[in-house]
DNA sequence: TAAAAATACTCCATAGGTATTTTAT
DNA sequence: ATAAAATACCTATGGAGTATTTTTA
């Protein structure tokens, strides 16, 4: 069968975008002349208009609509090809733009950066620390290469692979309760004032649920917006919190007048897992680094 | 980004699957040294070696074992973007081929085709009758554009929507017990002869399922390899047996000497629907017959 | 009368051809 | 000695350019 030029899926995606011949010659480094013919030459192959000419610019057809969203996808595909098979011969070189959710970053990253500096010193990693849904975006906009997300988190395109259990501890003022308490089950929470991050935060998310607790509770909704701030909140007598393990090794109590505790509750914490969109040149880099990351778990 | 050509992607998959530049130059029609000269621009562009030259012919690297993997989706992908444009031009017309399993074609067929005959003259439509995973591997090699099958059946690339139900109704001897019992729940099969189809068939799994047997059972595993011969069969006295009411509707049991009667259990049945390769440019003329075939229910 | 797309034409880069050489068994 | 791929070189198609005309708000 005869297939049109990527080239010409170009153009055609490109009137897409630009909603206008002229527009998309420039966005395309062409001229006018060179788009009118190339899609007169797609619409004769495909043997249909795909483009609505307009006195002022151009608009699709119901046909150009469903072509211009095949294009995209096959454009992409074949900038992934390129991106994969030059990646191939360099595996864990250049640059790699790594996503990580903020109650994980500053704890578990640390280690694995120095770690990676060592073995792939030509790999430049570039950090970014977000929420996870936009990292989810990001990783689609192709913005990012792979992203330390808590799981699960299912979305069309992006694959994960889990890389350990981070346990959720308690920690309270020195002399708490809870502290000294024979046993202590995520239920003896309800009667607390438990500290959260503020919205938005995953972590926030899965406190909440794992403790049983209404996302909405009477009384003022005391937040914090980062682990640390969450910490000094304790310490100064505010109410209790629930903290990752990995965080509290990392130190983020350390200097702080608190106490730690674990649950009695088996397997109250959160799986961590690395991300990357599905078809990703990079996905066997994230999968590498996602066994750098367990090891350091 | 400079991106390879369509043409040369052709070329590298044409080398995988022909195992060297001169058959592989044969079966694009072209010659030897275009292949040659392509493969090494491509090779160059990407900056790896895709392919192993060997003395007797040439075999992939692993990287170009990954190049072509991709390249062969984004060529189906180009050639299913021309066919969908194509076909918008002329909806429901050209050849369609149509697969079906054989519990359902003879039966819900006839009506269908009857009424698509009128309202859309230029469509020409081939029938296949084959087994529920054969025809969903003609629809991931192209063979086929759509097939009506049982749901439900979940396979990756593949996209069902569903038309409708369809009883399972007792057939029996006139003078079966169960034709005269008061009430007909499916547990009253288990103490019987239940015929069913040979294996392969789905309304046999379904069957087996609907009355909780066992898929194996004790004393002679009667099978038949149509559902006339099923009939038949219950007729002569074998034993009783479900059929579809769209079967009977169609006059399966006309002229043998058996009645039909319907359980008292609510949904003791089959859905079926339509289904077809994601991504296929006949997905919506999928749906537009599905549509039809649903109103014929 | 402008702004946008189409048309007319010119040009050259390159896809593809033919003829030949190199390479490895 | 032979089969396959690479190289050298040539040709012609068509992608892209400039200049201009047509169209319509």
């Amino acid at each position: 069968m005869h297939l049109p030029t990527l080239r010409q899926l170009e153009f055609l995606c490109a009137i897409a975008n630009e909603g206008s011949f002229s527009k998309a010659a420039d966005s395309c480094h062409v001229t006018q002349p060179t788009l009118s013919s190339a899609i007169k030459e797609v619409e004769g192959l495909l043997g249909i208009q795909l483009i609505e000419r307009e006195s002022r610019g151009a608009s699709l057809t119901r046909a150009g609509e469903a072509a211009v969203e095949r294009a995209r996808t096959i454009l992409s595909d074949t900038a992934d090809l390129v991106s994969a098979a030059r990646q191939a011969g360099a595996p864990l070189s250049g640059p790699f733009r790594l996503g990580a959710i903020p109650t994980i970053a500053p704890f578990l990253l640390p280690r694995t950066l120095k770690q990676l500096r060592i073995s792939h010193a030509d790999l430049k990693l570039y950090l970014r620390e977000d929420q996870t849904d936009r990292l989810i975006d990001a990783l689609r906009a192709r913005k990012l290469d792979a992203a330390l997300i808590a799981l699960p988190w299912e979305a069309p395109g992006i694959e994960t692979m889990e890389l350990g259990e981070d346990e959720f501890l308690l920690v309270a003022p020195s002399d708490h309760a809870l502290i000294k308490s024979p046993s202590l089950k995520s239920t003896d929470l309800s009667n607390e004032d438990v500290l959260l991050l503020e919205d938005g935060h995953c972590l926030r998310d899965h406190a909440l649920s794992v403790c049983r607790l209404p996302s909405k509770r009477g009384g003022a909704d005391v937040t914090a917006t980062s682990l640390a701030t969450l910490v000094h909140m304790v310490a100064g007598g505010l109410g209790v919190s629930l903290l990752p393990k990995l965080a509290t090794e990392a130190g983020v109590t350390s200097g702080a007048d608190v106490k730690l505790r674990a649950f009695d509750n088996p397997l109250i914490g959160r799986r961590i897992g690395i991300a990357w969109r599905t078809g990703s040149p990079r996905a066997a880099e994230a999968q590498m680094i996602g066994e750098l990351v367990k090891a350091a778990l």
